[in-house]
DNA sequence: CAGGATCCTTGAGGATACTG
DNA sequence: CAGTATCCTCAAGGATCCTG
């Protein structure tokens, strides 16, 4: 399996918050799903421009586990799996706004350019 | 240089927010720092069990970088350094808050312990 | 006391190819 | 379409020793 969140012992609520929103994509597919409500393997893929589909599947897989997404599989041809928040999931998405927030102050502060979708895949260090 | 905050381009606030409270210690830091207002280098070694001075040096200096942290050097023998948050290291810890307190009620749903000072140097995968 | 300098381990994340 | 399975890179973090 593999890794997902310690589970504890942590040092504080932070975190064990941090414990289950570390990953590269985690916040952002909050983020898609609070957004979309519902959304489809491949239309997060397309939402997260630069992600492999092992970090997807890796990142939802243990998103799952940690009770924050729904994973809701339709046995058709070709196959179809949703994916949502639980409640869970909504109240960490609220919990991270004030961060989002805050972050986005910080972009202004420093000038800080958003992500282009063309130069995507390339940008993070 | 040791490596610091990308400085963007982000894909949203919660990205950039992260950038800079990303490491393992920089929320422990920030929660230490707000809450005894000033502390010296040794102090928060001591108030954080089980870093390292390298990690903790290097922490410091990247918050320090990215306008969080304020650092005050008193020429004396033996030294003194005394670090304390600034304006937007305040406003950070309390755009934390709310996360704070989700993770603090997540501990609770999954029973999870908070670590004891004892085993902290262990405690971590 | 408050760091610097080095060396090393480990695991998150990426690339690519394959499948029910 | 929605994943699996491998292999590989790279940098965060740890351990240890040294210094103004």
């Amino acid at each position: 399996m593999a890794t997902s969140a310690r589970r504890g012992p942590y040092f504080c609520g932070i975190d064990a918050a941090m414990d289950v929103v570390a990953g590269k994509w985690k916040s952002l597919i909050l983020w898609e799903l609070h957004h979309y409500g519902t959304r489809r393997f491949a239309e997060l893929r397309r939402g997260l421009p630069g992600v492999s589909e092992k970090m997807l599947i890796q990142h939802l897989r243990e998103m799952e586990e940690d009770g924050l997404v729904h994973r809701e599989v339709y046995r058709e041809v070709p196959p179809k799996v949703e994916y949502s928040l639980t409640e869970h999931g909504v109240s960490l998405n609220a919990a991270l706004a004030p961060l989002g927030k805050w972050g986005t102050e910080r972009m202004r502060r420093i000038g800080a350019e958003k992500v282009s979708v063309n130069d995507a895949v390339t940008v993070r260090r």
